[in-house]
DNA sequence: CGTAGGATAGTAAACGGTTACTGGTCCCGC
DNA sequence: GCGGGACCAGTAACCGTTTACTATCCTACG
C-alpha cells in the first residue's frame, strides 16, 4: 500500500508537501505542484494513514458512545443520530453496549483511552459504583488530557446531563394526563433504583401526583430491569398485591410494551380495563397493541447534538446544558377508566 | 499522560522491556523485573497508545460493521453479537449505517481502510453499482494487503455470503406453509430488487410456489423500498390489484409490519381476511398485533460467528461459506384462509 | 578452567504522518 | 544595487510503540 513517501517520490516533492496537499493544510502550495500531488496519489490509491495522523494529533476522528445495548431502539436511535452528525466530519462511531454493568463500561472507556478517541459520549445512565466510577473518571480525565471531548446524556455520578431532557417533568406530565382522563389510582413501573434516569423519573411521577392532587401510595409502585420482562413481571406483582389501580405509567417504553403484553395474557383489556402509559416513545411505540400513549423523547436529535456539543467543547466552549423538549402523545393504549378498578 | 517511557524510567528499565511485559509478548522477563514494572504502570496509570501499536502493526483491532441502519432491527441485532464475540478478543466496533447509498458506503470503507481496521464486515446487501463497487473492491484489496479479515453476510457483487443463511430455502419453506394452510393464492412484497438478498428471497418465492403447486401470478409480487412506509405502499398497491390473495409473505419483518398497519386501517382482518408472514424474526415481529408468523434467522448468531470467521481468516484459514439454519415460526398473523378472497 | 548457550535486558530502527524551521527565488521599491 | 518580504518547498524532529539485533551475565558441561 502507497505511503506518503510513495506519492512524494512519484510527484517529484518532499513528504511535506504531500502531507499539506492531502490533509488540507492552511499552507499555500503552487497549483501545478499540487495537481502533481493529486495526480499521483490517485494512481497510486493513496488514502493517508488515520493511524500515523493520529500519533502525531495524538488523537483519531473517532467518537465512541456507551449505551446500554444498541439492541434497544432507544440506544440505536440515539446512535443513528450521533452518526448523522458525525459523518460529514470525517469522524466514525464506535457503539459499546455495555449492559448496565460498571466494568463492562470501564473496559470499554479504557479502550477507547487507549486508542484515542476525540469523543466520548455517555448515552446510558450513570450508575452508582463509586469504585469503578473512580477508575471511569480517571480515564475521562486522561482523555480530556489529550483534547477529547466527553459528553453525558444522561445524569450521573458527577453531575447532570449536558445535552438530555427533563426526565422529571415528562413523566409528571404524563402522570397528569392520566388523571385528566380521570385516573385516580396510577401504578408505576419504575425500573431500576440505581439508575440516575430512574430515579429521576420515579421523582416525575411523584410530582405529577402532587401536580394532579393525588396522594402516593408506594404499593403502586414496582422496581424491576428496565427491559419488557421487567415489565411484564410488575404486572405480575401489581396484580397480586392488594391495590387496585386503573392505570398504569411506565419508567419507559419497554416497560409499558411488557406490561401490555402480559396485561393481555392476563385478561385486561387495554384501555377498556386498564390504561398503560410509557415514555422515549421508540419507533416500536408506534406499532404495539394497542399504539402505546408515552411521552416523546427526540432521541435522535439528542445524538445529533451530542456530537455538536462536543464539536463545541473540543473548540473551548464550555458547555451550557441543553435540554429538549417532550410532548406527551396520547395513542390507543391510554382513555378514561372504566367504573371497575382492575386490580 | 504517561507513555511507555515514563514507565521505563520510573520502573528503571528500557522501554523495550516495558513493552514486553504491558503487551505480553512471548518474551522472557524476569519476575522481578515484571512487578517492577507493572507497578510504575500502576502508579502513572498506563495505558498504552493504541495508535502507535497499530502504526507499528499495521492494523488496529477495531471492527467495521457496514449495516444500511444501525436502526433496523434486523441489524442491531447483528451488530450486537459481533459487539459480543469481538469484546472479549479487545476489538471495538464501529457502525456505519449507509442507508442502502452506495458512495456513502464506499465512504465508510475508505475511512476504516484509513484507520487500518483488522476488521471488516459487510453485513448489507451488496448494490448494483459497478463504479462504487470497484472502488469498494479496490479498498478491500488494499485492506487484506495490511492484514485485514473481510467477511460477508449477505450475497454481494462478487459472490456468496461467508456467514449467512439460505435465503431462498427460507422464503420458500414460508410459502409451502402458508400453501399447507390452505392458501392458494400467496401475494408477496419483494423490497428492491437492486438487492442481492432480495433478489434471492423472491426466487424462494418462485421456488415455493412451485414446491407447493401453485402458479406464479406477477401481479402478486410487489417490489417496494425494504421498510415499513414499503409494505404499507405494497397493501394499497395489492388491493388497488385485479388479483385476489388470501395471504402475503413479504421479504422481510419491516415489510410485513407495514402490511399488517396498513391492512388494519384498510378494515382486513388479519389473519381472518388476510394471513401476513414475514421474514427474519425480529424482536417485534413477537410483539405486533398479531404476534407475526415469519421465518427465524439466527442474526445475533450470525454476528458472533462474522467476527470467529474474521479471526480464522486472519490466521490464515480459508473461510468454508457457513449457512445457519432457519425456520419457519408461525404465530397469529397466518391462519387457514376463509371462503372469501381478500383482493 | 574455558566456553557454549540460556536467560535477560538494552539499543535503535522502523511504522507513516505533521509541522517548526530553514532556505531559496523572485519581485519590488528606494 | 541592495535590503526585505512574499511565496513555496524541503529538512528533520517527533508522536509512542514493537522488535531484530546486540550485549551481558551466569550456569553447566567437557
Amino acid at each position: 500500500m502507497a505511503s506518503i513517501s510513495d506519492v512524494a517520490k512519484l510527484a517529484g516533492v518532499s513528504t511535506a508537501t504531500v502531507s499539506r496537499v492531502v490533509s488540507a493544510a492552511p499552507y499555500a502550495v503552487s497549483p501545478a505542484t499540487r495537481e502533481r500531488v493529486l495526480d499521483a496519489a490517485r494512481t497510486l490509491d493513496y488514502v493517508p494513514n488515520a493511524l500515523a495522523r493520529g500519533l502525531h494529533k495524538s488523537h483519531i476522528p473517532v467518537v465512541g458512545v456507551i449505551v446500554h445495548d444498541i439492541t434497544d431502539p432507544y440506544f440505536s436511535e440515539l446512535v443513528r443520530g450521533v452518526e448523522d452528525a458525525a459523518t460529514p466530519a470525517g469522524s466514525l462511531v464506535i457503539t459499546c453496549s455495555s449492559d448496565r454493568v460498571a466494568e463492562r463500561e470501564e473496559s470499554y472507556v479504557r479502550l477507547l483511552r487507549s486508542m484515542r478517541a476525540s469523543t466520548l459520549i455517555f448515552a446510558s445512565s450513570g450508575l452508582d459504583e463509586p469504585i469503578v466510577n473512580a477508575a471511569i473518571r480517571r480515564h475521562v480525565t486522561a482523555m480530556r488530557e489529550y483534547g477529547a471531548a466527553v459528553v453525558h446524556l444522561s445524569p450521573h455520578a458527577d453531575g447532570h446531563a449536558d445535552v438530555g431532557v427533563d426526565n422529571e417533568a415528562g413523566v409528571a406530565s404524563m402522570v397528569v394526563a392520566l388523571a385528566e382522563l380521570g385516573h385516580r389510582h396510577i401504578a408505576f413501573l419504575a425500573g431500576p433504583t440505581s439508575l440516575f434516569v430512574a430515579r429521576q423519573r420515579l421523582a416525575g411521577y411523584r410530582r405529577g401526583l402532587v401536580e394532579a392532587g393525588l396522594a402516593y401510595d408506594d404499593r403502586l409502585v414496582v422496581s424491576t430491569p428496565f427491559d419488557q420482562e421487567g415489565g411484564a413481571l410488575a404486572i405480575d406483582t401489581l396484580l397480586g398485591g392488594a391495590a387496585p389501580f386503573t392505570a398504569v405509567g411506565a419508567a419507559n417504553d419497554l416497560l409499558a410494551l411488557g406490561a401490555l403484553e402480559r396485561l393481555a395474557i392476563r385478561g385486561r383489556r387495554v384501555p377498556d380495563d386498564v390504561s398503560v402509559a410509557g415514555f422515549d416513545d421508540i419507533q416500536t411505540a408506534r406499532m404495539a397493541t394497542p399504539p402505546l400513549s408515552t411521552v416523546r423523547l427526540p432521541l435522535y436529535d439528542i445524538g445529533r447534538r451530542a456530537f455538536a456539543a462536543a464539536e463545541r467543547q473540543r473548540s473551548g466552549e464550555t458547555l451550557e446544558p441543553e435540554v429538549l423538549p417532550t410532548a406527551v402523545v396520547l395513542r390507543a393504549s391510554t382513555a378514561p377508566p372504566a367504573d371497575g378498578l382492575a386490580g
